[in-house]
DNA sequence: TCACTTGCTACTAAAACTGTAGCAGAGTAC
DNA sequence: GTACTCTGCTACAGTTTTAGTAGCAAGTGA
């Protein structure tokens, strides 16, 4: 699959809108998952792999390289780790743990 | 594909956490785009199948039931639109907006 | 009754993801 | 130096999901 960089047509937009990059990003497989597991601090691939309880290290990789490539993530002697754009990322979406949470006494 | 139901084991988790079945609903194909495109106002099938540009009528149905089993989206005279849920869970995701024009400028 | 719209299903092809096995390189341990 | 372990990662076959197109049944209005 494609990277989705914003300014391009991603996968379900033609008009190159950011917006739509990043959903068709954090659309994708494990995506949000990485960056949520991410936040919790560095980790190897290995670590990763077993925080995501079942992620497969072919489609792991797969997303490491897009997340990379798209400056959300970056790899150190710590291993892999959320970079500013990501931390900033993660800090909208933080608040859906909480929100979960009412959500599933609803539901 | 099953419904990732809150307290119940998901695609890519064990532990029934509901931020993990969040996290399954939102990396499907589509479902954070329904979201977003149902924020602009209630929609018909087929307005909304517009507004997603590109997706075809038998994903968009199964995202709708999807949605609608979780409570997130409901129907009426209008259409489809937003519930109390899903209103909330915008309201969370919405400044991504704004930061993904941020991140088009760095990327 | 006939045209037209709407919500939605059927069906096949294409793409994405899973799961398992295992390789090459780096770091000890002896 | 060589055996052992751990790591990041790739290969590949099989399964599941998504795309894309066609079109049907029900409702509406003329």
């Amino acid at each position: 699959m494609s990277i989705p960089l914003p300014g391009k047509p991603v996968r379900g937009s033609k008009t190159g809108k950011p917006i739509m990059a990043l959903l068709d990003l954090l659309g994708r497989t494990w995506a949000l998952g990485i960056i949520w597991h991410l936040s919790q601090g560095p980790a190897t691939f290995r670590e990763l792999q077993q925080r995501c309880e079942k992620i497969s290290p072919t489609l792991l990789n797969t997303r490491l390289k897009e997340l990379k490539a798209l400056q959300l993530i970056a790899t150190q002697d710590q291993g892999y780790l959320l970079t500013q754009q990501g931390l900033s990322l993660f800090k909208i979406i933080c608040p859906l743990g909480e929100w979960s949470k009412q959500w599933a006494l609803a539901v």
